[in-house]
RNA sequence: GCGCCCGUAGCUCAGGGGACAGAGCAGCGGACUUCUAAUCCGCUGGACGCAGGUUCGAAUCCUGCCGGGCGCGCCA
């Protein structure tokens, strides 16, 4: 159990012997100051009416009534805090616990139901953009930490291959194919093309394998096969991509099988069954202004063909269907307008709304010589996550991607990145960790081998260090908690700093043994929890820097 | 106009209803004969957008306003 936690149930004794009261909800916490011991709580403020009295003196009663083996000193501050200081033999051994625990440290016991983590999903219709990168890296560092808290996580991406933008990439390519044969491609309007120059690399591989047999069959089969083609080419581009940051599916899930096996039919026939649609100007409506969205949605256009959300109901049906119950969805702030329509075919389904949870991850603005690059897939003139990789790195990217909170606006400064990127706070928490390698290194010792040492008194450094690194499994529970992935770098900077400090004031192979041993222990803590913790953003702990 | 999100240091951002509001970058000044100076230490820098309310106590919760972003297609 955490130290927060055995407090909490010291004090709910001591608040039952000494004033016959039951407390409830008792907030432990560390105080920002040191000055305020390592852990305090206000319960005797909070708890002002419960106690009918003066809350400096509840404080000063309850501090008294406490006793326990790994307190060494509760005292009352303030207008009635209680803070209290741990042993510090109780702080060595968690640490000698810590290091035993090694990988497994900040990681909880198998809880919770299986869980599904939908994310990216972008179009196979171009290769993934900056935008994309901040959602995979926010999408997988959130999987990897509910992984870690307990939760079995599939992670699915979802992509459309079928309907109108498909179309339209299919024959953006087929123009370009026709102009390596120096033909024509007749197409409606010429300005919803896409524009990229990869859509000129599509086509150049499209007639390397294929020849020019596409202008003798049927345009219309002609167009299914480039599409097929197409949608493939980009769909290994972008697997190619995530997996240079390090993310990785469970399950690629494609809206064409879901027409295949008939699901989108079965779906929409279920929700007309259901009465919650009804047909006008030859289209058929979702009622979904009747479970909060602002206004009816179209399913089925008057040319028989669907809107985007009628395969996506399907889907979440299918997602129902396979047995998971506890989703999310991770969608660009720019979806924040669709989720009530989809969330009301669901319900329409008879599926409960909250199997709907939607993480919205705000947009990347990104910046280039201080002005904003404003960028459309179909002009053309994305900055792909590619070319952001080949400027700074995967580290740096990944990092800078979930170190602020994903509902917060995030501007990417293109020059400042390239040019700073050596200032990265990414490596201030890997040179820690690097740091630790290298005396390991020297010291001739394995990180793992370091055995039980005696903590004699704790230095200051030490002893901060210490209880920072005790603090990683609550800041791993809580992210996963709150689904904000950013409090791990804020964590690990945090931490880092501890051990700068450390290291600075403190040799660590000095002759003393004991002295030594101790701060090599501290050492193989900090390294282990930095690894760890860098281990769920998908950022490595390099060795050497 | 309606809905969702956001306003904290020059910039980028943290901040679990509490004890003097923090970090990084930028600026100024110090510290390498010593386990990696990609580091450390100090200084400068703030109406926590504004106004009410709840509370013993509000940057934090509630309401209203102001400012910004996104959405409001038979696009996805």
């Amino acid at each position: 159990m955490s130290f927060e936690g055995k407090i909490a149930d010291e004090i709910r004794a001591a608040a039952r012997e000494a004033f016959d009261v039951e407390l409830e909800n008792i907030h432990v916490e560390r105080p920002n100051d040191p000055d305020h011991g390592d852990f305090a709580t206000n319960v005797a403020l909070a708890n002002a009416k419960v106690f009918k009295r003066n809350p400096r003196e509840v404080a000063g009663t309850l501090a008294e009534t406490v006793a326990a083996p790994f307190i060494a000193n509760s005292e009352v501050a303030g207008p009635g805090f209680i803070n209290f200081r741990l042993s510090s033999d109780a702080v060595w051994e968690e640490i000698a616990s810590l290091i035993r625990t090694g990988e497994r440290y900040g990681r909880s016991e198998p809880s919770g139901e299986p869980m599904q983590i939908e994310f990216v999903s972008a179009n196979p219709t171009g290769p993934m953009h900056v935008g994309h990168g901040r959602q995979a890296a926010y999408g997988d560092s959130l999987a990897r930490i509910m992984e870690a808290a307990g939760r079995k996580v599939s992670r699915e991406y979802y992509f459309n291959d079928g309907g109108n933008q498909i179309r339209l990439f299919a024959e953006s390519v087929a123009v370009r194919y026709a102009e390596l044969f120096e033909r024509e491609w007749p197409v409606g309007d010429p300005d919803s093309l896409y524009k990229g120059e990869y859509v000129e690399e599509v086509a150049r591989d499209l007639s390397e394998k294929y020849g020019d047999r596409f202008f003798d069959v049927d345009r219309g089969e002609a167009l299914s096969e480039i599409a097929d083609f197409s949608t493939r080419w980009c769909m290994d581009d972008i697997r190619r991509t995530l997996g240079r940051i390090r993310v990785r599916f469970d399950n690629f899930f494609n809206e064409k099988s879901l027409y295949d096996s008939g699901g989108v039919e079965k779906t929409i026939e279920k929700l007309k069954t259901s009465g919650h649609t009804y047909e006008e100007d030859g289209a058929v409506w979702l009622a979904s202004s009747e479970f909060g969205d602002d206004k009816d949605r179209v399913l089925v256009k008057s040319d028989g063909s669907y809107t985007y959300v009628a395969p996506d109901i399907a889907y979440h049906e299918d997602k129902w269907g396979r047995g998971f119950r506890a989703t999310v969805n991770i969608l660009g702030a720019d979806h924040a307008g669709y989720t009530p329509r989809l969330r009301a075919g669901i319900v329409g389904l008879g599926i409960p709304g909250d199997f709907l949870d939607v993480e919205l991850v705000r947009l990347v603005k990104l910046m280039r010589e201080g002005e904003e690059v404003k960028f459309s897939k179909r002009a053309g003139n994305v900055v792909t996550l590619d070319e952001l990789l080949d400027e700074v790195g995967e580290d740096v990217v990944r990092y800078f991607y979930v170190r602020f909170s994903h509902k917060t606006e995030m501007s990417f400064d293109l020059d400042l990145a390239i040019k700073q990127s050596d200032e990265n706070p990414v490596f201030y928490v890997q040179y820690a960790h690097a740091r630790i390698a290298s005396i390991f290194r020297r010291a001739e010792a394995s990180p793992e081998d370091v055995g039980e040492t005696t903590p004699d008194d704790l230095a200051s450094e030490e002893r901060i260090l210490a209880m920072e690194l005790l603090d990683f499994p609550r800041i791993v529970k809580n992210a996963a908690a709150k689904r904000e992935v950013h409090l791990l770098p804020t964590y690990l900077e945090t931490l880092a700093t501890r051990y700068h400090q450390f290291y600075t004031i403190h040799k660590v192979l000095v002759d003393d043994e004991e002295v030594r041993n101790r701060r090599l222990a501290l050492c193989a803590a900090t390294k282990n929890v930095l690894k760890n913790g860098l281990g769920l953003l998908g950022v490595h702990a390099p060795e050497r820097m």
